[in-house]
DNA sequence: GTGGTCTAGACCACC
DNA sequence: GTGGTCTAGACCACG
């Protein structure tokens, strides 16, 4: 269900974080549905539990799951927020590129027409 | 006039590249203009001149900068492809973003009214 | 009536034991009042009985409570003892922090008057 | 100058933020300052590099200090608003204190003489 | 030398 | 079985 890369020099834990993070904001994941646990992600990527464990700390720190010890990882209840600041994100950065394009010399009329 | 981020997980060296990149494609750095000196920006920066000298090696080897030994760092003649280039790289990443927009449940249309 | 926090590093059977020990020193429970049974209690909170049974466990062998063999758990005769425990404990710990407040540049006169 | 405390159930890593957190508000540890490199503070205390750098990272991301890659780890620059919240966070802790004190059936005028 | 990442593997408490 | 912590040690990029 994930996908690595390996060659990125982005770390694997960033990965798995903007992974797990994507499949939320698409509603693969559903509120309060449980993630593997640390060792089976572990197992399925080939990669070390540590590593895992790394993402999914960090994952918790910004409130979008939760870790119940011996219990196991869940979906934080309430993500309505980071899908919205999810979306305003994206939408700024389109701000900002379009914004580029326009000081080399594309008129921002001519931009929307290209990305219809 | 070149902002650095310190934190940033992106080599120092590499923003200097996207830096020079930028105000060359922005016009501010024209052809044929004389860059500062390697020791000049390290100065100027605030780091170690060796990290500079990184920075001028890329931009040449990709064809955008020219050091003539002795006299030093120019802006290459033609840099019309490196803009045409940047502009393409650039709509090619606000159609990646759109679409990842449309998979969160926003129409097309609905994301190009927000942007005009 | 017991509130878990099962994020908190701090056990279940633990909590519990603080939850019953509160209740106690409160007067919500009072001496020689019958306790849930272990099976009841471990219903009632969601959770395995094996842990309700440790929290009694530990708060017998405080002296706190009692189980009667076929009977039931009760609260102690005499729990005079724990609640002037209590009360110097949690003296205790105002002291501590007035001493962290003090390190912090802020008079013990000027504390006291913010607590008024 | 960091006491650790190897037989608590607080992890090492906790104990590390705790006390730096407490240098730093005591102004021990001034705005800007250079914390002990992550090996260093290891040797020092005896412990994995690894476990230093749990401690720096959960710092960092609660904005108290900023790692520099290559460059060192340092306070960061404005931590007036973490000295206040501090403040806060005590005198809540004693007011819940004495809210206790008061259910165990002590006035609060008793308890603010106790503690003069 | 500095931080960043990852692995392999261990031990623990809890349930 | 679950997560939590810690160690030992390795390799990397950067400056």
């Amino acid at each position: 269900m994930i996908n690595l890369d390996y060659q990125s020099r982005t770390p694997i834990y960033k990965q798995i974080v903007s992974e797990i993070e994507r499949y939320i904001t698409l509603g693969i994941l559903k509120p309060k549905e449980q993630l593997m646990s640390i060792r089976e992600m572990a197992i399925t990527l080939g990669i070390n539990p540590n590593t895992v464990k790394k993402a999914y700390t960090e994952l918790e720190q910004r409130g979008i799951i939760i870790t119940v010890s011996t219990k196991g990882t869940f979906v934080a209840d309430d993500i309505e927020k980071l899908i919205c600041l999810k979306k305003e994100q994206i939408i700024e950065e389109i701000r900002v590129n379009i914004a580029e394009l326009e000081k080399l010399g594309i008129k921002k009329e001519e931009i929307i027409q290209k990305l219809q």
